[in-house]
DNA sequence: AGCCTTTGACCAGCG
DNA sequence: TCGCTGGTCAAAGGC
């Protein structure tokens, strides 16, 4: 796939004045803020260090911090270019000694400077780690100023409100350093996997800047937080008495679409039916259609498709989302056994199948299946939004960060090195109502550990729908005077 | 028996 | 209006 297919996914973290920005990419740990406060000159240097993967510049998201002076306080949320304005007067107030000389000082400059510093990413696989500066107020003032200055107990602490993706491309580092053993004559490799979870999107979808444009313009474009129109479920009242008719409005609506090997087709933990098979026009492979059947009022569907381009790669698109836990196991008919003969399609896939181990890991969070469901409206969202509680720990730590250790230890590593890069794609912005995510992912489903620990004491967590327990979802059910999951 | 795939017909959306 | 296309249904049969 050529990469000028791909708009990256910006989890936007963007300043309140800056609207997302749908072709960008940003990826970031949380800031580290470091001050420095200097007498002569005077000068407040903030430098906020935030870990980015992005191909283009991109505003920066500052986290809000709080300016203490003596027993004052500011907060700053978020940074904004022209908060030094707000910090002079916080200064100047703040403390009757410095009255006198701040309201004659001769501001001989003012840097208020933010600027990213992003290095293109020049290949899928390496990743930099720029350094965010953010300067403010650089103001050096004449004297006598720094005579009555020497004393004052001033800092900065980032207040850290929001969840944020915690540590993420620390790991992308270890990878890096890491030794592939599956690297064995095959031009250069993949450094690191990176395996999209929840965490990603929840934490997008959480971010507050996201909430506000939600919760303000949920219908104009373009739309910042994925929403999805994939209510809209069986008619069990259908006219026809022996037919039940699926309405199908906004029916294109992808979810999430994943470039997949067989591998992990095969590791994927929930169980699936297949109901329908599809010639697709152009294309030379047939469409294969799945709901699951692991609880029978689960609307969780995927598209499974041989790629055109890949070999031993698929492309699966899932929809909906899964109102139940993962299967404890798999039966033996599940989808990635493909029992049947008579599908060529499916032939391919099951010789590799039967030939794979068996399936490891069943607990783990997956890439896709588990968690990239969407609320079902925009009411709903908005709804399960306003309601801030923490996970469950249990829940925080499946839904957490994970990050693949291993190279893939297949036999396709060939086919799927230039696949190996974290691919998140807003839709284009004329698209009202689809959003797609696109993740080209090489990680298997197994494979993987959890490497981070969650910041329980500081993060505070949106509910999680799916990982929710179906009590609850009925409850929002009642409270928004529909089923979601009939 | 239960769950699966296969498969042609049916249905909705769209140009 | 009509035909094309993709998504879904459901009967039939397999494992
Ligand atoms: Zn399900």
């Amino acid at each position: 796939m050529a990469n000028g297919d791909w708009d990256l996914f910006s989890i936007v973290h963007s300043s309140k004045d800056t609207f997302l920005t749908p072709s960008s990419t940003i990826f970031e740990t949380s800031p580290h803020i470091q001050t420095t406060f200097e007498t002569s000159p005077h000068t407040l240097t903030t430098t906020t260090t935030n870990t980015i993967i992005s191909l283009q510049n991109h505003t920066p998201y500052f986290d809000d911090f709080t300016l203490s002076h003596e027993n004052n306080s500011v907060l700053f949320s978020p940074l904004k270019s022209n908060d030094f304005l707000s910090f002079k007067n916080f200064i100047s107030n703040s403390n009757p000694t410095l009255t006198s000389p701040i309201r004659t000082p001769t501001i001989t400059s003012l840097n208020t400077n933010i600027s990213a510093f992003i290095t293109p990413v020049t290949t899928n696989t390496t990743f930099t780690t720029p350094t965010l500066t953010a300067i403010i107020p650089t103001t050096t003032f004449t004297s006598p100023i720094s005579t009555t200055t020497t004393n004052i107990n001033t800092s900065i602490n980032g207040t850290k409100r929001y969840p944020i993706i915690l540590d993420f491309p620390i790991f992308i580092k270890q990878q890096q350093t890491k030794p592939n053993n599956n690297d064995q004559g095959v031009s250069p490799k993949p450094s690191a996997n990176i395996e999209i979870t929840t965490a990603h999107f929840d934490l997008a979808y959480n971010h507050p800047s996201v909430l506000r444009k939600i919760q303000r313009k949920c219908n104009q474009l373009p739309i910042q937080v994925p929403q999805t129109s994939f209510g809209v479920m069986p008619n069990t009242l259908s006219l026809h008495p022996n037919r039940k008719v699926w309405k199908r409005k906004n029916n294109n609506v992808k979810i999430l679409e994943c470039h997949l090997s067989v591998e992990k087709i095969k590791e994927d933990p929930w169980t699936w039916r297949k109901y329908g098979e599809k010639i697709i026009k152009g294309s030379s492979h047939p469409r294969s259609y799945y709901k699951c059947s692991s609880f029978n009022i689960c609307s969780a569907k995927k598209i499974v498709e041989k790629s055109k381009n890949k070999e031993n790669t698929y492309v699966v698109t899932y929809k909906g989302h899964h109102n139940h836990k993962e299967p404890k196991r798999k039966h033996k008919f599940a989808i990635g056994s493909f029992r049947n003969k008579s599908s060529k399609e499916g032939l391919s896939i099951a010789k590799v199948a039967e030939s794979s181990s068996n399936v490891r890991n069943m607990g783990l969070s997956n890439v896709v299946t588990t968690h990239f469901d969407q609320t079902e409206n925009i009411n709903t969202q908005i709804l399960s939004t306003q309601s801030k509680v923490l996970y469950p720990k249990n829940e925080l730590t499946k839904n957490h960060l994970f990050v693949s250790q291993e190279v893939v230890s297949s036999s396709n590593v060939e086919n799927l090195s230039s696949s190996n890069v974290m691919m998140l794609q807003f839709d284009e912005p004329k698209s009202s109502d689809a959003q797609v995510f696109t993740c080209e992912s090489t990680i298997p489903y197994s494979q993987t550990k959890s490497m981070g620990s969650c910041d329980d004491d500081h993060d505070i967590l949106i509910p999680n729908m799916r990982a929710m327990s179906d009590d609850i979802l009925l409850d929002f059910n009642h409270l928004n005077g529909r089923r979601f999951f009939s």
